[in-house]
Formats: C-alpha cells, structure tokens, sequence
DNA sequence: TTACCGGGTTACAGTTGCTCGAAGTCAAAT
DNA sequence: ATTTGACTTCGAGCAACTGTAACCCGGTAA
C-alpha cells in the first residue's frame, strides 16, 4: 500500500512543504522514491506522520519529537525514556486543556456579558 | 490601585517582554506612567492583559486581538461583531480542545503498548 | 508533437510571536 | 558611592512553518 503524497497530505491535512519540512529536519526518517524520485509513502509511514502531528499537536517541539523518533529507532532499550517522554508530554497536554477550559469559560463569561449588554439595549424606550 | 510591571508579570506569568511587546504592536494601550516613565498598570489594564491572554492562549492572532481591541475602543456599536468574534473563537476552542483529546487519547495508548512490552520483558525466562 | 500536469529538487525570503542582548538613562535604596 | 531595578530604542535570533523562484522529469491528452 502505497500512498502519493497528495494522498497523505489528505489522510494527515498536512501540507506537502510541512511534511518536505519535518522530512529534512530529521523528524521523520527518508521516504522511499519510485524509480524517477517521487516519494511513495507506506502505510507504516503514514502512522508515523500520525504520531508526529499528534505531538506536535500537543506543542512539543520538533527537536523533542526528533530525539523520540531517534529513541525509537534505538529499539527496545528506549521504552522506560520514551515512557517519561509520553508522560511528562500527557501531564502536559492535560494542563493545555485545563488552560482551554479556563479561556472557554471566559469566553462565556464575556458573551453572557454582552447578551446582557443586547438586553438593555432591546429594553430602550 | 497601581501595579509595577513585576507586579503584573508576577499576576498574569506574561513576560516584560512580551508585556512591552504587547504595547507596542497595540495590542494592548498606552501604559500610564509616573514622572520617571515608569509604568504603572491600574486593575483595568491587567483585566485587559488578562483578556488578552485568554484569546492569545487560544491562538487567536495578535492581529485579531488588535483588531477585537479597537473595537472595544469603539464602543457599543460594535458590540454584534464582537460578539460574532467571541463566538467564532468559542468554536476554536472546543475544536482544539477535542484535538487535544484525541491526542491525549493517543498518548494513552502508545503508553498501554509500552507497558505491555514491558510486561513482556519481566516474563522472559 | 506540443502542451500541460503533477510530481521532484535546492535555496532562500517572509511571517508570527516572541525572546533576548546591547547600550544608554535615571532615581531610589544600601 | 554603588548597586538595583526600572526605563528607552534597536536590532538580532529563534521556532515552525509557508511560500516563491527556478529548475528538472515523466506521463497523458489534444
């Protein structure tokens, strides 16, 4: 199962310089090319891409998500580091949302504000 | 009731920098000062860095921050647009927050795979 | 055949939102 | 007297893209 980039770039919803990008940069290994160099994606890479949007998507910094690719690549020997990583990183994204949550909240704060705001307006003679 | 810069970096964990920073893109107002130009911040000024933490801390843009400033500027008549901002922003927000679940949901299961790797190591003979 | 399309390459400039250092001023505190 | 901690402007640097330029290459359609 091989995929084109277009057809990545849809699966993921990232774009084909981001994924050149993190190709370059070492945050995802080299893609394998058919015979004139175009990039051929395996399903196997797709997941990788996967997990790197999903760390990324958490704020964790391409260097980090780098070094855990590495880890990775290390074998076996890695799992009790790459375990801290992902958990230190859950802490981390739990702490975002709980930060979500906050804004959301004032944001529902400032609308009831101004619906009450509308109200007054509405009740002008 | 006057703060020192210290004071609100120590209230809202925004750096002088970007504090400074703030100021002068416009994106928060003038800071009044005393006769060294030292600024001092009223309570009214730290609600609005406070506001505008909550909106950059959902990745509003700073441009759009300005912008939603300027109109509070403006007064009551643009009360509607603001709050069609508010409420475009509120969407942004649950979106991102359920990206951030389902990232989360992710990590949980990469650690599930590594604990039973694990698991598998402590039973080798 | 020619034209176009969609892919490839390198290299580099631009954007956003900070983050910090340099280099200087000034006033109050030790 | 000196240190502390504000302030100023300017400008560089960084992360993570994002996009442009200028080129190549192979397959398909008119």
């Amino acid at each position: 199962m091989a995929f084109t980039m277009k057809e990545v770039v849809e699966r993921t919803g990232i774009s084909p310089y981001t994924l050149r990008f993190y190709e370059k940069e070492g945050v995802l290994p080299a893609v394998d090319r058919d015979a004139n160099g175009v990039r051929k994606f395996s399903d196997h890479y797709v997941d990788c891409v996967e997990m790197v949007q999903a760390l990324r998507s958490t704020g964790l910094p391409l260097a980090e998500i780098k070094e855990y690719a590495e880890l990775y690549k290390s074998g076996n020997r890695t799992l009790p580091l790459r375990k801290m990583m992902l958990l230190s990183q859950k802490n981390k994204v739990e702490d975002q949302i709980s930060r979500l949550m906050k804004a959301l909240e004032k944001l529902n704060y400032k609308l009831a504000l101004i619906d009450a705001q509308e109200n007054r307006f509405e009740r002008l003679p």
